[in-house]
DNA sequence: TGTACATCAGTGAACGCGCGTTCACTGATGTAC
DNA sequence: TGTACATCAGTGAACGCGCGTTCACTGATGTAC
């Protein structure tokens, strides 16, 4: 009797893969995820990965894809309070995702993956994780138009993800507060101006 | 006689050098930057670079650098208004760079150079594009101390970097408007905000 | 004004590296009879 | 229950590529005497 780790068929590779490249992501970034060092760290040869993806894309594309579903859950897991409460908790757990797992944050919202399109998968994740936003807004904005809400989530998206960037790729290295408390911070002042619109 | 580009002696290939990593940065990216190919296009020898960099960390540095002037100039040329319009103006030129030159914006603003302290100039042109759009703040606030000023200031560079970050990045595919208007949109959206607290 | 010589700014071949991917293969598994 | 065979999931060697950088060099330039 062999482990599964043991055995010539693994068992389920493209979880493991998927899971390695999660660790490999967390140590050396984007640049360090490659085809070959997934397969090195799963214990198996480079060849066998292609059993399971088309391509180095297709790996990155999975691997995103898990990454806007944890967002997704994220943003929903949010405590619910009144809706103007939720939509800064949004924000706030937006940052804190972002700096919690920055190299995934930038495989997910960086250059690497230019066509969404062409992993639908990927695409639909992507969708998701906006939608929780949407919903977060509409319910704070109860008296505004459709036009007005799509600026105001913008709004909020924009600042929450520049937040976020900025944050993730060190261009914020002065600031003592921890990033959950800046992103309240700014959030509030976005929200003064989003209840002045659809309060 | 002949000509600064057959001479053994380029003259100043530096700036040459320069000039052409501008080039290949608005066709192939930042991934595409590369020494030796920057020295092909120069028509040097893959080793004359070296003269002038120390190795490539030194030339993507003085690239971005030159990138971080140019925003600060083009913030700076704003045309000038009351201080909310001008505050308004300068997020929309932030994010008009960015689009303008997206490869550009990504060497500067990406996980590409992680320390900025490495690289005097740099973090010198950094802080001074920083300091462009912190006088605009401080115009636009003239009631508010300075935590506020802070949040403030952080609030709409996180909103215009947000933005920017997800046009560049292809992340806003159904947009119709031009990204100006979108930014102009969006920063009315905030300085409602801003208003509010510093008006 | 001429010249020896130090210094500067380039050349060119070569190195080792890790990558994505190709190719032909083989061991393990499951299913039809 | 046993077995032939198709299919699945992996192996392992090799390929070509472009990279950053090393090394030892050479042609051009400027300066002291």
């Amino acid at each position: 009797m062999s482990t599964a780790s043991e055995r010539y068929h693994h068992g389920d590779l493209r979880s493991a893969l998927l899971c390695v490249a999660l660790d490999i992501l967390g140590e050396h970034g984007v640049p360090g995820l490659t085809l070959r060092e997934v397969a090195r760290r799963a214990g198996v040869s480079p060849m066998a990965p292609y059993r399971h993806f088309t391509d180095k894309d297709a790996l990155l594309a999975a691997v995103a894809e898990q990454g806007f579903r944890k967002l997704e859950q994220r943003l929903i897991d949010t405590p619910h309070a009144d809706p103007r409460a939720d939509l800064v908790a949004q924000c706030i757990a937006y940052v804190g995702f972002a700096c919690e797992e920055p190299a995934l944050y930038r495989l997910m919202f960086g250059p690497f993956l230019r066509r969404f399109e062409d992993h639908p998968g990927l695409k639909d994740a992507a969708l998701g994780t906006k939608a929780a936003l949407t919903r977060a807004i509409a319910a704070a904005t109860p008296g505004a138009g459709d036009p007005t809400r799509q600026d105001v989530a913008l709004a909020c998206w924009s600042l929450a993800h520049g937040l976020a960037s900025l944050l993730v790729d060190g261009r914020l290295t002065g600031a003592a507060a921890t990033p959950e408390a800046i992103a309240e911070r700014l959030t509030r002042v976005l929200s003064v101006g989003v209840d002045n619109i659809g309060g």
